[in-house]
RNA sequence: GGGCGGUUAGCUCAGUUGGUUAGAGUACUACCUUGACAUGGUAGGGGUCAUUGGUUCGAGUCCAUUACCGCCCACCA
């Protein structure tokens, strides 16, 4: 056997045993009707992706899931790939061209999007080579993109599908219209930020007096597109304008007054101007009263023909001027200060521009009914629960849902327009007599592929096929989706609208969402703050394993996880520690084969074995426990405890001083704690992958078997759970724990050997102790341990009660008479504290008339063991 | 503005249907280079459970209120 170096050499290891899994094709999945099957899909990464914590949580979270159930026995398929990402790409690749002096548009459409490919063959994909280094054991036989043939004629024919059946629909919508790419981005890819502004007060004159009303607006440059005033029914400010017209300056236009509940009347001048076809709100209005939406800017945001002499004019330059004029013509009343939130593109930074143009749309009412029936049976279970509820209020109001995106890169609309007869023609393939007819420009929201992620990965192509598929049916439903609370309604609510309307069938059954990663103090890790740890970066320096394991640690279910770089210690800790404990087992096995001497043939298991037995299978049914509840925090904090306190600080110890006694035993002994250390690695290795991989090799070397992987982790027998020995053990860890106090607290070297005397009157304790005695004074470094029912002695000792025993530890000359007695008084004063407030409750009539009789019985219970304690303490002092 | 979470030791979290003197890890302090591990061992100090009020024999736990933090939705011209 080799020599195991002190610590884990994860930098050659991982690499190893990342390419061994690989190589040996050990995590690819073919149906296999005899096994219950486990499938997970990805969510799949942008191609531009880098892994950052989100995706190191979320991917180490479904490969703990992956792992463990493959490892109870299950067929396990998880599906890895990637989404082409239709904006985030497409701005990449302009980019670099931009530094070359260059726009797409002097490639053209096919040479960009060539282009674009090309890109993403060189440096797309890095986050896949990064899923590898995290140690995901997906199927990369499966490995998809949501561009690859199958799937995009897929998208092709959803899309003529929903087209047929009346579901998607070309309409004239306000949409949020990016000047800078020229294109519709999705309220998803927009966000909001406070600027001061100015708010115009103008007057809008009525055709038949002097009078006016007063309106307040932050964009009059529109005005040439307002089509009524609109007033609160309720105001009574603005009666006299009922039915009314007014004049639109510049262009002496007569729009009407309408009333709205739309319009605050606190606001501004309680009238407002509506120009339906540059703000979403008016747009609405203008429907409710049918008003006619007038385009008056163009896509880049200039003026139109419709503003006559400002027409041309840039929107800023515009309103400087149109601001003037009307103060010339003495239609301003004033200007205020007004601090509101506007929309910027996320990827440009361009402020938004409400834009009314011809896109697609998905009419979602319909389809939402199913996906959110069988949210609210219970069929699909979302953890944590509230996110239920924000579900179920999203798909109640529901929008329906635009599509196009004016963009190169994606699945272009499978739409053809008849040149002469403007005739239109949806169907997968296009007309046979291409040349008369043109495709739709737009391609199709990245959105519109995820969303039939779970169901084409397994081959789905919405057709008879589908019955005979054995891949898709199989595997599909999924039984579980990890994804970002983000993108519950972008995706989540999506792919189950998809899986019901064609397959009737839910996509997945259990949906996780996880903890958001933000740094130590609570925020949210940005490149601009500055507080982005690289995950890559800490992986290399701690190990994948650390990482891996200190993320989960920090991950509590529903809410965020604070990530500072000196918590990966955790992490790193645990695993050098698992590592030593390997490494010493190993070792004592080697010197014991070494020392060869005769075996005992016959071992009768003690109550330390019977003991590590109840605590690994309470800890493997707590892991189980908490795993099905989603409670990843708590079940790496189960297998942490038992690994590290009762496996390492007690049992190895105890194993030591075993080994000792009886060294004609110590064959079994060790392959017994071999075998449970195997049993660790086994439930440690869906968290901690590399590590437990290397050391079941170290241990079983020469056995042959492939990879800890592969290995069956067995069911929790809670026949072998023993409470009472659990208590008995912890009653003499109390005792070892109170003669080392009382060592260090009267200043004994913890090495010095001592006497103590240990009384009590319980028969069982006794025979406990003397079970023990042997250990107990190894533990304590004790010379002497006595056992009695009664003791007095002349000497000096210092002395502690632990439930039914007394502790005398022989001081021979060390005592410090004053910090003992000092800490038994306070010892003495809390306890008679607790036994004022017991006797307080126990005579209360109210109490004892209202509890119930079991509660009443352990406050009595409480009751006189701590009357016998004091009495204990206080013979002590005297 | 509407909705939903959270607030327990310096920090990160547990705390079951109300019923011990509220627990763990980490950080901190002291001691220990004991033949796996100093990325270690042993022990110790540290909390009026955010506020106020209520229900109850009994509240960290249930109800209400306020404050602060976070998220989601909408975005007011």
């Amino acid at each position: 056997m080799n020599e195991i170096p002190k610590n884990f050499d994860y930098k050659s290891s991982e690499l190893k045993w990342q390419e061994f899994w690989e190589n040996n094709k050990l995590y690819e999945s073919k149906p296999n009707p005899v096994k219950k099957k486990f499938s997970v899909v990805i969510p799949p990464p942008n191609v531009t992706g880098i892994l950052h914590f989100g995706h190191m949580l979320n991917n180490t979270i479904q490969d703990i899931y992956c792992r463990w159930k493959r490892m109870k026995g299950f067929e396990v398929c998880w599906v890895p790939g990637m989404d082409h990402a239709g904006i985030a790409t497409q701005v990449m690749v302009e980019k670099e061209l931009a530094k070359q002096g260059k726009t797409k548009y002097d490639l053209g459409r096919e040479e960009f999007i060539k282009l674009v490919w090309q890109w993403k063959e060189k440096n797309g994909g890095t986050i896949l080579k990064q899923l590898r280094k995290l140690g995901a054991s997906v199927d990369w036989s499966k490995e998809r993109f949501t561009l690859d043939d199958v799937l995009s004629l897929n998208v092709k024919k959803v899309f003529v599908d929903l087209y047929k059946k009346g579901l998607i629909y070309r309409g004239n919508r306000i949409v949020n219209w990016d000047p800078a790419s020229q294109t519709a981005v999705s309220d998803d890819e927009i966000f909001y930020e406070e600027k001061n502004d100015k708010l115009y007060f103008i007057k809008y004159k009525l055709e038949d007096s002097d009078d006016y009303i007063p309106i307040a607006t932050t964009r009059p440059e529109t005005l040439f597109g307002d089509t009524a005033v609109a007033v609160n029914p309720e105001d009574q400010r603005f009666k006299q304008f009922k039915n009314k017209k007014v004049i639109l300056p510049f262009l002496n236009k007569l729009i009407p007054v309408i009333e709205d509940d739309y319009v605050d009347k606190e606001f501004g001048t309680g009238a407002l101007k509506i120009t339906p076809a540059h703000d979403l709100n008016d747009f609405e209005v203008g429907k409710r009263h049918n008003l006619e939406a007038i385009t008056v800017l163009s896509k880049d945001s200039k003026l139109n023909e419709l503003a006559g002499e400002f027409s041309g004019l840039e929107i800023i330059e515009a309103r400087k001027k149109i601001v003037k004029r009307l103060k010339e013509m003495d239609l301003l009343i004033k200007i205020e200060d007004l601090t509101h939130n506007v929309a910027v593109s996320e990827r440009t930074k361009a402020v938004i521009e409400p834009y009314l143009s011809e896109q697609w749309f998905v009419s979602m009412k319909q389809l939402a009914q199913p996906a959110l029936r069988v949210v609210k049976e219970g069929e699909i279970k979302f953890f944590p629960e509230r996110y239920e509820k924000v579900y179920y209020h999203w798909m109640e109001n529901i929008r329906d849902w635009c599509i196009s995106r004016q963009l190169w890169w994606g699945h272009q609309i499978p739409i053809w327009y008849h040149k002469e007869t403007g005739e239109i023609y949806c169907e997968t393939d296009p007309p046979a007599d291409i040349q008369n007819w043109n495709q739709d420009e737009d391609v199709l929201d990245t959105w519109f592929s995820s969303w039939l992620w779970p169901l084409s990965v397994f081959g789905w192509e919405n057709s008879e096929k589908d019955a005979t598929n054995e891949t898709l049916n199989y595997y599909y439903p999924t039984d579980f989706l990890s994804t970002a609370p983000e993108i519950i309604f972008l995706w989540v609510a999506r792919m189950i609208m998809a899986g019901m309307e064609y397959t009737g069938k839910i996509p997945f059954s259990e949906v996780y969402f996880h903890s958001t990663v933000r740094d130590g103090k609570g925020l949210k890790m940005s490149k601009s703050l500055g507080n982005f740890s690289d995950a890559i970066e800490l992986m290399d320096k701690y190990g994948t394993d650390a990482m891996r394991f200190t993320i989960v640690y920090l991950a509590p279910l529903g809410n965020d996880v604070l990530f500072e770089e000196e918590k990966t210690q955790i992490g790193r800790n645990f695993v050098t520690k698992l590592w030593n404990a390997g490494r010493f087992l190993i070792m004592m096995k080697e010197k014991i084969s070494e020392d060869n001497i005769e075996q005992n043939k016959s071992y009768n298991a003690d109550l330390i074995d019977v003991w590590i037995e109840s605590r690994y299978n309470s800890s493997l049914a707590d892991a189980e426990k908490f795993l099905s509840e989603y409670r990843l925090n708590e079940y790496s904090k189960a297998l942490y405890n038992f690994v590290w306190s009762d496996f390492c600080d007690w049992y190895i110890e105890l194993l030591k001083i075993k080994i000792a006694n009886s060294p004609e035993n110590a064959v079994r002994i060790i392959d017994t704690a071999l075998n449970y250390y195997e049993n660790i690695l086994k439930t440690l290795h869906p968290v901690i992958p590399y590590v437990t991989e290397e050391l079941w090799h170290s241990i079983r070397e020469g056995r042959g078997e492939q990879s800890i992987s592969l290995e069956r982790i067995s069911e929790s027998d809670k026949g072998n759970i023993d409470q009472k020995t659990e208590d008995d053990f912890e009653k003499i860890k109390e005792i070892v724990t109170a003669i080392r106090n009382l060592k260090i607290n009267n200043g004994i070297k913890a090495s010095l050997p001592s006497d103590v005397t240990l009384v009590s009157n319980s028969d069982e304790s006794k025979v406990l102790l003397n079970l023990f005695s042997n250990y107990v004074m190894k533990l304590c470094s004790l010379k002497n341990l006595n056992i009695t029912e009664k003791f007095t002695s002349e000497k000096e000792f210092a002395t502690a009660v632990i439930s039914n025993f007394e502790i005398y530890l022989s001081l021979e000359g060390t005592l410090n008479i004053e910090k003992q007695s000092e800490k038994v008084n306070k010892e003495i004063a809390n306890l008679t504290m607790y036994i004022v407030g017991l006797n307080k409750k126990l005579n209360n009539e109210n109490f004892l008339q209202k509890a119930s009789a079991e509660v009443i019985a352990k406050e009595k219970e409480k009751q006189s063991e701590a009357n016998n304690k004091l009495e204990k303490l206080q013979k002590l002092i005297i």
